[in-house]
DNA sequence: AAAAAAG
């Protein structure tokens, strides 16, 4: 079986005999008839299967006779991520290059004027996130009545991140006469519920079955302790030990706060290491993502934002620096290495807080992921740790420094606004100068005030009025404290942890 | 325990 059997026009061949495609994979087997046929489908596919492809040439080729009209988009494809849109346009451009379609990529964070624009010129097919293309619709500057191709892709990935209203009121916008094409990693019944709301007599397509991890990725599991720094300590010589092997490597952090956290603490120890999170300003997602494609960058920490369907090649490792909540995640982390047959690694940084999450994972993949000593050897967590960790009024007693008589910036030259405070730096010294005993009502204003600035970071840049002007100076590296020190990092930090 | 998406 090749391209040439599927029915697509000869501009479409075309293309894919100049990227070299000769094979079509088994979606794109099934789904590029059905979809010329004018078919509803309803495809079971994960992301790595050529799903994208299966879409995206017929499309074109459906597309291929006509104009889309001002304002008047012929089709629609609904993604739930800007970068997962992003790709697909991407995909649009290289195998529509003998095709004179136009598109529109409509995704937040970008220029509305811009997408204006394109919209008024007319286009064939609109790659969309929900949240700008309603915005664009409330402001007039969309029609739907003549889109009868829609759609949906990474549906279960929609749903769980409660998109579904948004996709609900998108699609009733659209004529009901349409072709309509609903893409999902599982097949849960939820799912399914909401494919027959969507679709009319759809031909089922499955391939890949869910939730199983690709063989090809070894994985292994470390147990270190919960503190942070000898999570990121753990990372580090997880990363010296695979040096050799790593191409590049995605390092997966279940919050953003933390991403930015080990991000700064890998750069700080020399490490070839960029950012990537929802809350970044969008044209730093582009340029790192940019940059780790072109494999400018070789060590990517990122947010589950990049934990589906983004397709990077060479990437020979991923590192899960935190249990993911949802164990369906990290099936999809791991996929990001050991695409189109290469092999790949995947390690985990697993503490004693994240059993459950663990007896979870292995539950959902049906086996338990091989467990590794560090490979330096230290910091494993004893019996004895995991007491002096639960006995916290004890500890305090002794072991945490003042933050108040001595000020920060008096024993420190400060540091100009732009550049990152030195976590670990901080954390050292907190050893060294681990003095005076402070009772636990007196750390607990600081503490608070701590949370609620890290809270702050944690909203989207345009909610912080008052803090903009340090997204100019690093729109990624910056610092989650300014000047103040939250008291969450001058205590808690277990000395047998550091003195090991 | 989170993340993603509009401004």
């Amino acid at each position: 079986m090749t391209f040439d059997d599927l029915g697509l026009r000869p501009e479409t061949l075309h293309a894919l005999a100049d990227l070299g495609y000769q094979t079509p994979t088994p979606i794109q087997e099934k789904a590029i008839p059905m979809v010329l046929m004018g078919r509803d489908v309803l495809g079971v596919a994960q992301t790595g299967t050529g799903k994208t492809a299966g879409f995206t040439l017929p499309m074109i080729d459906i597309l291929a006779e006509g104009r889309g009209r001002a304002r008047m988009p012929r089709s629609l494809i609904l993604e739930p991520t800007r970068e997962l849109a992003a790709q697909v346009a991407e995909s649009f451009d290289r195998y529509g290059k003998y095709h004179r379609l136009t598109k529109a990529l409509l995704i937040g964070g970008e220029s509305v004027k811009d997408q204006q624009t394109v919209l008024q010129r007319g286009v064939d097919v609109l790659i969309a996130t929900p949240g700008r293309l309603l915005d664009l619709f409330e402001r007039g500057q969309i029609l739907l009545a003549d889109t009868k191709l829609l759609v949906i892709d990474e549906a279960d990935r929609m749903l769980d991140m409660g998109f579904m209203p948004d996709v609900e009121r998108i699609v009733n916008l659209l004529p009901p006469l349409r072709q309509t094409l609903f893409f999902s990693a599982t097949m849960a019944p939820e799912i399914r519920k909401l494919g027959n709301k969507f679709l009319h007599n759809p031909k089922e397509i499955s391939v890949a079955p869910p939730a199983s991890p690709a063989a090809t990725v070894a994985q292994r599991v470390l147990h270190c302790h919960s503190d942070p720094k000898a999570k990121r300590a753990a990372l580090r010589s997880l990363l010296d030990a695979e040096k050799d092997e790593i191409q590049s490597a995605l390092i997966f952090c279940n919050r953003k706060r933390d991403v930015d956290l080990v991000y700064k603490s890998l750069k700080r120890h020399g490490y070839d290491a960029e950012a990537l999170h929802g809350d970044m300003a969008q044209p730093a997602r582009v340029e790192t993502l940019k940059r780790f494609k072109n494999d400018e960058i070789r060590l990517l920490v990122c947010s589950d934002v990049a934990a589906r369907g983004l397709d990077i090649p060479r990437v020979s490792h991923v590192f899960n620096f935190d249990v993911p909540i949802n164990s369906e995640d990290y099936v999809h982390r791991i996929g990001r290495t050991g695409r189109a047959g290469r092999s790949g690694k995947a390690f985990m940084l697993a503490t004693r807080n994240d059993e459950k999450l663990l007896a979870n994972l292995h539950k959902l993949i049906g086996a338990k992921i091989e467990e590794i000593a560090s490979p330096t050897g230290e910091t494993v967590e004893t019996p004895a740790l995991l007491e002096t960790s639960e006995a916290k009024p004890r500890r305090s007693r002794g072991k945490r420094r003042s933050g108040r008589d001595e000020p920060r910036e008096a024993r420190e030259p400060r540091q100009p606004a732009a550049e990152p405070i030195e976590a670990e730096a901080i954390e050292a010294e907190t050893v060294e100068t681990g003095a005076a005993p402070q009772p636990e009502r007196a750390v607990a204003k600081p503490a608070a005030e701590g949370g609620r600035r890290r809270k702050a970071r944690a909203e989207p840049a345009r909610r912080r009025r008052d803090e903009s002007h340090d997204d100019e100076a690093s729109p990624v590296g910056d610092t989650p404290f300014g000047d103040h020190v939250p008291a969450f990092i001058l205590r808690e930090v277990p000395a047998a942890v550091l003195e090991g």
